[in-house]
DNA sequence: TGACATATTCAACATATCCTGAATATGCTG
DNA sequence: CAGCATATTCAGGATATGTTGAATATGTCA
């Protein structure tokens, strides 16, 4: 009943790109979610969101909030109604932090235990992958700056 | 009976960075697989592997392919024996150049469709997120390039 | 407060993924 | 070629993950 089902061509671009984000460990419903958000006409309900994609809405809303906590998506509460709308962060940063932090993570952790696990040639090693880590993580998030993120 | 089996730091060190590499959808096993050859002492047989990490010969061998397969991992043949060795590849870039190549192929997906899917500032959106994801591989290509990738 | 609209939780189910042991294939030596 | 060592495949079981509908919670209005 909703106005703006997604198109067939849209369904296909939904679904491809959700795909492509499976490869960095994203929910194929997420990923949907999130495509329609980019094409949608504008902040979409819960059950937009089910109707539009053929999922349940409690999926729907466990998906949502997901894509929240990981910066995708923004609610917007609207005035005298418990209904929520969720738009994609228009910031494109958001959805590519996370790739960031998990570099700045994997540097941490090797850092932190590298006189513990490893000596000699491994310890070397791994110290320079840490450098390299923390160096991809320092490009990364100048990009996402420039671009802007939040 | 293997000489070298992980020490319990070593353990902890295997697990938590397996963990983190999750993040980026690989499974478990591969990136135990993987912490294990950046500290074991020298190439690691499958059936090394299979002791030190406590799985079965066949998810070695499985899970080491996928290694190769994305460029973290490089086998050695033994002259006069079937037997294979693996080493972590030390070009600290493979492991991460899958990421960009992602970035890549999202832009190209959002460039390619640009027109079939969304109109109006919806589009404009989306072809400013493929500018920013080809900013975004540039710069991490950049630096994977800087310290080394094969 | 009651009636309504909407969101959220959760237990059960469905599905995909991972892991294993047994069987098979491959390569090496003599 | 026979015999050995090792790798690989694969079907089945085990585990993890995703999905759903029903029940519950939350917010809004009159």
């Amino acid at each position: 009943m909703s106005i703006d089902a997604p198109s067939s061509a849209q369904q296909r671009f939904i679904d491809d790109f959700a795909q492509m984000l499976t490869a960095w460990g994203m929910p194929l419903t997420c990923g949907r979610l999130y495509a329609w958000l980019l094409l949608a006409p504008g902040p979409v309900t819960l059950d937009e969101f089910a109707e539009a994609l053929g999922i349940s809405k409690s999926n729907a809303s466990m998906a949502a909030r997901d894509l929240e906590g990981i910066g995708m998506a923004r609610r917007l509460t609207e005035r005298g109604s418990k209904r929520i709308r969720y738009e994609a962060t228009t910031e494109p940063g958001n959805a590519l932090k996370r790739n960031s932090d998990i570099l700045g993570q994997l540097a941490g952790l090797i850092r932190s235990r590298l006189d513990a696990v490893a000596d000699g040639r491994n310890r070397a090693r791994l110290a320079d992958l840490a450098t390299f880590h923390l160096a991809l993580k320092a490009a990364m998030d100048g990009v996402i700056e420039r671009y802007g993120s939040a």
